[in-house]
DNA sequence: TTGTATGCGTTATCAT
DNA sequence: ATGATAACGCATACAA
């Protein structure tokens, strides 16, 4: 049994006796061709084992209908969104490539290249950052959407997260529970999300006239262990906070795991919220108390964006999804006294 | 700022007063050029912004050094193959690919076809399960690597996992704390991996002269609710076991919460090992001893070795990887009685 | 309704 | 060392 390569539609054509333009419409433009000779292309399509070179195709049409999805990282948070892409890729009919920078954001011109060089139509970008000479407006970018980490001031397609909304929901959450002195810890001051999550806080308390002080908001550098260390600082603090919210799910473990091994009990003593709802969240003992970014949409949008910027005569807009508290376990009233 | 389409290498050509053959020549086989024509040829690319359509190189090359990885599911479990395939393809020069079938068998034709459509020149397979025509030796299977889950009986080229071995690993482990009655949780019997698991526990226990007692193998789904079901089954059995050996981590993880809300601490009174060690096991509380499956190895290896399949003259061959034990802290010596 | 012929942008063969 | 040219397999404008 070997292997038979695929035939052309010249093959086909010569064997139905039909030429490659009949062929090539019956697959693309069936209204254009008679019924029964269409059959009959169909019926030997199926016998032959035809299959249109997609290569061929995408050269003479001028595009790949393929899309780059760029990556910082390929962690669970990104998945998420890929999930997403592919979902809304899928339904369009376009491919999906990958790309990881792994940090290195020089990488990314790589990946600009690859459209350059026709090998996907545009790009989603999760990196947050821009290559070094790309910024400018004259540099030629290719079809591009940014998603989930937004640029500063940039007026490119973007699709965006409420980071800030998302934060005063969970601390106007901590306050209906009727705590006072909410905490927070936040990401480290470089990243944009982190500055809208902190500034949500701030918002949510000034909200309900709660008064802003600076010793109970400690900075953090997103993981486990600086969520640890800073709650420990923030419990120096007199009197110490009754509710601690942390810019990510990494630091909220790790403050709770701090309070935990410092004799208090989460949510009885302290309550803790997150926020990413990644996946451990849901399976930590107890379940975390988290703000929902919703991913898959992040990914399934972008897609969308990306499609109305490759297709000709569609209209593109930026979009900002919103964000969803997920109340679990580790959020409660505080304690009496 | 209007957007130029990259010229192509006629344009390029024309403009540098060469032929196209040059052009082409410079940047394929540089070595069959005058050093000057070269140079000057290279400046005019980097003047102009050519890039070298690879639809086109493709089409006349014939192949495209594009890989598909196809995934049941985009889980955290194929991600890190995933970043090991990209890793490697990275080295290699390829493309990747994204394929989901999000667990409809049949979907996998639709990717095969994606290669007989000449968009890709492989496929590693991620599902375990090849499409219900492709079983037999006569269908044109593409270029193919079987990876993670290997099928029962075929020869074709695949990247396995010791699964047998790590569980007899996982058990050893526990019976060299002095465990005399270990329970598994075991999966569906239907999976091969499930089925691996569960003989690599029963071997430990031959090793160990250890009596297999039936009443200690429960079968869940995989999934943590089955995981605290079985558990509470098997705590019914008398004696006790004191140590459960899971054929994931997600049931270990509904195996200890089970074991906690039954007022049995872990490791204390009950030692638990999972299988897979995935993200959240090392965050849980306590850290969950489990058994690593080299995930990145996987799929690097696997993107090796399509390499191997689609350049002639390569030899191919399957591996097994071993697996290793990772002890945290759900696992220590039985209580004394 | 169908066929013929051209070009998409390369690479490779064959001359020169 | 370089140029002219023929494919690669398809889609389409134009002819019939």
């Amino acid at each position: 049994m070997k292997k038979a390569p695929s035939p052309s539609s010249k093959s086909v054509a010569a064997e139905l006796g039909v030429s490659v333009a009949t062929i090539s419409r019956v697959l693309t433009r069936p209204d254009l061709v008679n019924r029964e000779t269409r059959d009959r292309v169909l019926q030997g399509i199926e016998r032959l084992g035809y299959r249109p070179n997609l290569i061929a195709r995408d050269l003479r049409r001028g595009q790949t209908r393929t899309v780059l999805v760029v990556v910082p990282k390929l962690s669970a948070f990104f998945l998420e969104i890929l999930r997403g892409t592919e979902q809304a890729a899928e339904e369009l009919g376009f491919a999906v490539l990958m790309g990881n920078t792994k940090g290195d954001i020089r990488r990314t011109i790589t990946y600009f290249d690859q459209v350059a060089s026709r090998r996907a139509d545009g790009i989603i970008l999760l990196t947050g950052v821009l290559p070094p000479g790309a910024e400018t407006a004259a540099a030629n970018l290719p079809p591009l959407v940014l998603a989930a980490e937004s640029l500063k001031e940039s007026n490119l397609p973007a699709v965006a997260i409420d980071h800030a909304g998302g934060a005063e929901e969970a601390v106007r959450h901590l306050i209906g529970l009727g705590h006072r002195r909410i905490a927070h810890i936040a990401g480290p001051d470089h990243v944009l999300s982190s500055r809208a999550r902190a500034n949500g806080y701030r918002k949510a308390l000034r909200a309900a006239r709660l008064a802003f002080d600076e010793s109970l908001v400690q900075r953090g550098d997103f993981t486990v262990e600086s969520g640890e260390k800073m709650l420990r600082v923030l419990m120096q603090q007199k009197p110490t906070p009754t509710a601690v919210f942390c810019a990510n799910d990494e630091m909220a473990l790790g403050a709770i795991r701090a309070l935990k091994s410092l004799g208090f009990s989460v949510p009885q003593d302290v309550s803790v919220v997150g926020f990413d709802d990644q996946e451990f969240a849901e399976l930590y003992d107890p379940p975390l108390s988290t703000v929902h970014i919703p991913r898959f949409d992040i990914g399934y949008q972008s897609m969308m964006l990306l499609r109305d910027i490759v297709t000709p005569q569609r209209s593109v807009r930026s979009t900002v999804l919103p964000t969803r508290l997920i109340i679990r376990a580790t959020s409660a009233p505080p304690p009496k006294r």
